[in-house]
DNA sequence: CAAGCAAACTTTACATTGGCAATATATGTC
DNA sequence: GACATATATTGCCAATGTAAAGTTTGCTTG
């Protein structure tokens, strides 16, 4: 019986499918996205070049799924730093924290999960392994009222802004492009706090009208 | 006299650096990033694939090029679209809409503009250049106090705020990543009227008590 | 148990790419 | 006019992704 584990039997490996990805993590954390070629990954596996063929078509496939294991690794990044923070609140500011984090531990994969040149967003592993990940944000944001107009689709749209909000920073701030800016221990986290920049949002527990209660 | 147009006489080419810087832009927006090779880019321009080395090192150098004119016409395209608007709070709408704009109708070279993998940010051309761009958030958002605690550094906390958010949602939206959560239109432009979103924010002329004015 | 067969992997081959070195040609300066 | 320099070309190389054909393994079926 093989196990789930690094197991490789002679020809046939066992489980190349996740051997592969979890190589090209290794090789993207380790040597960055320049040297993430598909015949290093298949080499750091210890099969041929031409192996992984049978498991995605090409290299954009493989590609496509190391980008979904980083989503997986970013929707359980926030997660974990969310369940040291008890406030609605504080767990606002700690996902978004999380995900600032995680764009800049993981700078390369990061970036890998959000290239469209080199991933298949339309794959639906990534598109599900993303939603996850949107997921952690938009939980948290339900029932907060950042859309004054509240109009229909109000919350989408709160989400929405949410995630581009933390997202851009993440990009700028991993781009370097906001260091000549900015001095660098921003760069690696949010210097908001929500609560500072947004202090009139509010959680509305039903449809009621809009309370201004944060003035 | 050579004229700064698509001159070309035999051996020497003329401006071949802004011919290349050109080439690599139209190759760009006409088959994308995957096409966007040294030798097809030196092909366009007329001339061998060895070329390009006299004027820039390398790839890299080439593509940091594009991207350094890409964040040109970038900040063109944003004040542009300014002129149409007079009040303050429609010039920032203006060119946010506008940032957003121009990364949908140029996809490829919006995504190349913030590509560390291909583009050389600490250069100092394509540092200028972005810092171009940016100035023309800046600008706009000058006095307008977002940040309602007011601390020190408040001005640039807020002007990489409005970068973020506006950067984050067109970096999203073009992924087709939010495609799935939203229905198509609202790819194209943003969905929020910054007055909407953010009704409270006040354009402090001064240090005084910040005036209601917007809502 | 044997034969067949499909899946998994390897080997080989090939077109394309970026970079390097050597060479050729034009431009400018004395 | 001659020499130095900038500019461009040719030829070459290693590396890459993809495709096709060949080999091994494991499962199924008679």
């Amino acid at each position: 019986m093989i196990t789930d584990t690094e197991t490789k039997r002679g020809y046939h490996h066992g489980n190349l499918k996740r051997a592969l990805v979890l190589a090209g993590v290794e090789i993207l954390e380790a040597d960055g996205m320049a040297l993430l070629s598909l015949r290093a990954i298949a080499a750091r596996a210890g099969v041929s070049h031409a192996a992984p063929k049978n498991h995605f078509g090409c290299l954009r496939g493989l590609l496509t799924a190391i980008a979904a294991e980083g989503f997986r690794r970013h929707a359980a990044f926030m997660r974990a730093g969310l369940s040291a923070a008890s406030g609605r609140k504080d767990r606002l500011n700690a996902a978004m924290q999380g995900y600032v984090r995680f764009a800049h531990e993981h700078k390369q994969l990061f970036m890998l999960m959000f290239s469209a040149q080199h991933c298949d967003f339309s794959d639906p592993d990534l598109n599900l392994a993303a939603r996850a990940s949107y997921d952690v944000l938009a939980d948290i944001s339900a029932g907060l009222d950042w859309d004054k107009a509240n109009a229909p689709g109000g919350q989408r749209r709160t989400e929405l802004m949410l995630w581009s909000f933390v997202h851009g920073f993440a990009q700028l701030s991993n781009s370097g492009l906001s260091g000549p800016l900015e001095s660098g221990s921003m760069a690696e986290h949010l210097p908001f706090d929500i609560a500072d920049i947004m202090p009139d949002f509010s959680y509305a527990p039903g449809p009621g009208p809009k309370t201004d209660e944060a003035r």
